[in-house]
Order: structure tokens, then sequence, then C-alpha cells
DNA sequence: GTTTAGCACTCTCGGCCTTAGAGTGCCAAG
DNA sequence: CTTGGCACTCTAAGGCCGAGAGTGCTAAAC
């Protein structure tokens, strides 16, 4: 069951009946995109009333900020605040069919290189699967292990660096020299740093240097010397860099909802604005379970007719990073939810089986 | 001076006015997008003559097919056609700025990691300063150098495989083995690679290892069967895939011509749908010299009202790819080419320095 | 032969009105 | 509390009209 927590405020409770009423006027406003009519509310309702009654209750469901009227002589259309109650209280997920799962997690499984393409493919899938933009936080671990380390002499003072991490993440930068160093050098400190060090957590191998570095000052050996400043430089920065891919935004285009040319314009550009979506998702990496934000709860103004749903994926309790779809508001929730739920699971066993 | 090709076909001679006459025309039409009516081409085109004498004329080019009304009374836009003339034989480039050509290069030579990256940036680049979308295929060389090779064994069958090819460039794959390896063997099987083949061409070493294979057969020590096996699946595919990167999609939406969000939506995801470019940019490849494509000249339906811009870039004769912008027929050509030729060649020597 | 003025014609665009339809709010009766 | 009735409001779509822009054609001028 997922724990879908409200971001905003608490409700009065509202009678048995309303609740029922709003229910299903969102899942019918949902379905057609249309603002709902009292007529048509009282037939979708399958309660006895007459359009009249119906009108009170909507009026005073109005009263209360969850629905709106687009004008005087529109139906009704819900509000965040609406969705909202809906989402939390209102809203039955019902688990995903077997087969499909089954599909999802042979797409999953595919064996690839490394984190940000199996953040590409998954993005791809749940963009596929929910016809919504697909977004995936690259695995990034709190514990990052060195595998194992090789320097290359490029030129004169430059020396590109490869560093194996955890299971098979591979990285590379280039770093600027001091001195030149010859390819016979290099290698030893790379053995040396190989031999010490392999298996452990850079944050050890980082707080190791600084001390050796302190202590012996200049007693050091040509061999230490060229280690010590290999080493500084290549674990200066995190070598795992939060980053997200997104996926399918051309599923946004076609959703009649968003059809302000500007808006989405905007919206794409929040997509390659990377900063803006990862303090967000950064709010989502010690929620478990699946979270929604709707509209400018996500605190972006750019998202004003949008829907976040997010999951976090963790293996053996660590958050490894977060995952989701974003598209309108006008989203069938119902599905989406158990897609982006059962996709971070099957993608935190899928890191699982690669360790 | 660009060479501007034509791929359509060749044009009847027009007198000198008629032109002239065409080039204001398309020129005034470039600048604002509406149609151009007689009165108007009349007081632009600095000739003293009547909107009487400039509508015979256009009725002619009309005919011809270099013009199009789209109604009885709007004024004329031009054809693919017209365009096409307009570029072939009429259009003026002014050469780039110095300033400018300085900025272009300060952002050009910024170090980088690797192929992908720097071209991640030019597009970034090109689409920032013509405010269109800028594609850069990633450099692929005929001939890729092995600089050096490493295995790591990862679980019991797969092995890593960190390739560095020519100047910067790490690749890193996963091979599934036949049996089990130790690390000590690996280890010998890469230094006996990197000993044999460091530098030499990739085409060379997977040849030379054939030779091997079929000569001496199972006389193999366990040494070389090490290096065969890693070997063979190491250098089964090629290790420079194609590929390109687009940047500044966004840009596309705000030009008022491609508004139709059904026909934007469709370019989008031709963007993502790689192979489809990837044939247009290899006709590109061998042409030197900036290219440009018409509508539909570029072979798809869905670049009806899209002009691209294309050149090569090449490092001693070697063409490594070729990079350019996509965005409305109707585009400043006049600023646009230049920026696209001036980048290429910054761009090769941006690599030639690299090397 | 080319250029030009004149003129009738065509087409779009915006504003305005009208109508049909949908839905509301309120009131008074059940 | 519920309901039918009713007046009211608002939108969307269609039709009409006039202004404006631009054309093609013709006949006269150069």
């Amino acid at each position: 069951m997922p724990s879908r927590d409200s971001v905003a405020g608490h409700h009065p409770s509202l009678n048995e009946r309303t609740q029922h009423l709003l229910k299903v006027l969102v899942e019918r406003y949902i379905r057609d995109g249309q603002p709902v009519g009292s007529r048509t509310l009282a037939r979708d309702a399958g309660l006895e009333l007459s359009p009249a009654t119906i009108r009170n209750v909507m009026a005073d469901l109005e009263d209360l900020g969850y629905l709106h009227s687009p004008h005087t002589s529109a139906g009704r259309v819900p509000t965040a605040r609406g969705y909202r109650l809906f989402i939390d209280a209102l809203l039955n997920v019902p688990p995903l069919d077997h087969r499909e799962v089954e599909i999802l997690r042979r797409r999953i499984d595919q064996p690839v290189q490394n984190g940000a393409d199996l953040a590409r493919a998954v993005s791809d899938l749940l963009s596929g699967v929910t016809r919504l933009a697909g977004i995936v936080m690259v695995p990034r671990r709190n514990v990052v292990t060195l595998r194992h380390v090789e320097f290359l002499p490029l030129s004169e003072n430059r020396v590109l660096v490869v560093l194996v991490l955890n299971a098979q993440e591979v990285q590379n930068r280039i770093i600027q020299t001091r001195r030149p160093y010859t390819a016979l050098e290099l290698n030893r400190a790379a053995q040396y740093l190989n031999g010490q060090f392999a298996g452990k957590g850079i944050q050890q191998v980082r707080e190791a240097l600084l001390r050796d570095l302190r202590e012996t000052r200049d007693s050091l050996d040509r061999l230490m010397q060229t280690v010590v400043e290999m080493a500084e430089q290549t674990f200066e920065t995190d070598p795992v860099g939060e980053d997200y891919v997104v996926a399918g935004q051309t599923h946004l285009m076609q959703c009649a909802d968003l059809s302000d040319l500007d808006k989405l314009r905007q919206l794409f550009e929040a997509f390659n604005h990377k900063s803006d979506l990862l303090h967000l998702f950064d709010q989502c990496l010690h929620a478990d379970g699946v979270q929604i934000f709707i509209g400018e709860e996500a605190g972006s103004s750019v998202l004003q007719e949008c829907s976040i749903v997010t999951a976090p994926y963790t293996v053996e309790g660590q958050v490894l990073g977060v995952l989701g779809v974003i598209g309108p508001t006008r989203m069938a929730y119902d599905r989406v939810i158990p897609v982006v739920e059962v996709t971070a699971r099957l993608l935190a066993a899928a890191l699982n089986d690669q360790d």
C-alpha cells in the first residue's frame, strides 16, 4: 500500500455522500477532460439523487475550495485541493496485473553498462507505459567503493584517470599535474592505490591520504609523492554527480491540457535546467513510498498544470535515487501510481542483482 | 567561401532585375514572416518601378514555381524552389565578425572529457548562438587507435573491459566469458595486448588476432587463449558507434512558423529516433563545405517547414563528423551559414589540438 | 515593347449579432 | 432534506458586414 503523504494541509471532514460525489466527479473529469455538470454527475454517481441535490452539494464543495467553475454555466472542475483530497483519501489504487509486472521486469533486467544507461532505459520504459514524461535520477550511493584506478599519461602535464567504482561504474577524468610523470611512475602509483584501497569507500581513501600527507610531509619518497598528487586531484570532487534523465517529453505535447505552447516551452526548458528538478527530487529521497505533487505544490510555477508522481528506490535500506513521471494534473493516477511504484521496486531489484 | 551545392535541379536563367526582386522578396519575408505584396516590394527594391510592374514580375516568378500565394489577395511567399535559388545564387554571406569568432573559439576550447561531451557542448553553443536547434554528430574516426586496454573481473563469467582509444576517449563494455578468469590471467592478457598493440589501429588488432587464431589453433598456451577470448569479444563490435547530440529544441517552439503542435511533436520524435537523421548526415559526410537542405529535400516529411544547415568537420583531411542546425525554412541564412561554417572549423581545430 | 494608372474583383480578418445548448442558483413545494 | 420549476448566465458556433490588402486585367503612356 503506497503511502501518499499529503504535502498540503488537513481537510475538514466531509460526509460520506459528499466524498463519494467528489470522487466520482474527479474520476469523470480525469476520463473526459470536460467540466462535469450536475446532470452528468447525478447519472454517474449511482445514487438516487436529482441534479438539483447534486447542485447543492457541488456548491458546498466549491465553497470549501475543492471545485471550481470555469464560468457560470459550465460544470465543475477539481482544484488542486480537490485533487489532493481525491488522491489522499478517495482514490483506490488497484495492484498491477501480474503480466504487466512481468513485462516491466523483463525490460528492466536487460544488461546495461552503467548507472546512467540503466536510468535512460528505465526512464524510457516509464514514459512508454504511462504515455507521460519519465524521469529517473541516476543511482547514487552514499558509500562509493573504489574498485580500481588507472593512470595514463596523455601529454606533458595531463593525465587521464580511469576510475572503476562499485559494481561496474566506470568514470574517467583528465587532471592537470604540476610536473610531467612517466608511464612507469603512474603505473606504480596506480598499483599502490589499488593494493591499498581497492574495495574501500572513497571517503576513506580521501581521509587516509590526507593523513599520510600531513604526517609525513616532505619525507615522502618519489613514489608516494606521485601517489599523493594523483589521488589528491582524482578524489577532489565527488565522483558520482547528481543527475537525472528525462524521456518521452513529446507525450506532453499530446495531452490537450498542456496545449499552451509557451507554458510547454518553459516546462521543456526546465527539464534541461537540471538544478530545478534536482532540488525537488532531493525532497523525495527520504520519503518512502510514492509521493505526489500537484501543480505548484512542487514549488515551481512552470509546473502549474502538472503533477509529478515519484518513488525512491532503495537497496538494502539505502536510498539510491528517485524516479517518477511528470504529466498533466489530469492524469490517470490509478494506473500511474502502481506503475511508478512497481518500477521503483524492480529497478532496486535490478541494481541489487548487479552488485 | 562556402560551397552551397544545389541538391535540387537546375534553374533557367532569369534576368538581372527579376533575380534582384526575388532576392529582396525573400529577404523581406525572412525578416517579417508576412507575405510580401507588390507595393511593399516596390518600395524595398530600390528600383524606380511601380507596383504594377512588380506585379507582372511576381506573376512570372509564380508561374516558374519560385513564389506562391497563400490566397488571392495576400502577397507572395517563397516556395522551396524559391529558397533554393535564393541560397544558391542570390544570397551573399558576410564573414563573421572577428569578435564573434573569438567568442565561439573560447567556448569550444574548454577542456572536456571525451568526444560525446564535446559534441554536447558544441551543440549547445550552436543552438545558443543561432537560437535554433543545434546538432552535432559525435566525432568518429575511420582509424581508431588502441591506446590502452584493461580487464577487470566482475563476477563469475563477466568481465569489465576498459578501452582507451585515440587521445582520450574512454569506453567500457561488459563481456560474457565462456569460463571464469582470475584477475591475474586478465592482467597478463591486458599486458600482452597493451605491449603488442598499443598505438595500433583496432582494425589491425582485429586482423592480427584473427591470423594468430587461425595459424596456431589449439597449440595456444593458456595466456594466449585468454588473450584471444578477451580480444575476440572486445573488438567484436566497432567501438565508436554513430551518434549525435541535439540541443535547444525548445527554440523551435518559439518560431511562429512551426506553431502546428502536431508537426512539432513529430519533429521532436524524429530527434529521438536517431536513425532517420543519421542517414541524412551520412550524406553530408563527404560533401565538403556547408550544405543546406530545404524542406523535404532532406527526405523526411516531418521536415516540411524546416531547413537544415550542415557542415562536416575534418582533421587532416579525415572527415570526423557533421554538425549543423535545424530550424524553420524561414531562417536568417546569412547569419546561420557563417556560424555553422566557423563552428565546424573551430571544432576541427579543437580536436586537432587534443590529439 | 515595356511600364504604368485605373479599376473591378477576391480574399481574409475582426467585430458584432444571434441562436442553441449547457448549466447554474434560487425558490417554493413535497 | 430533497426536488421540480424557472429565470438567468455564459460559451461556442455560425452568419453577416465592412475595412483593408492585394491581385489581375486593360488600356493608355512612354
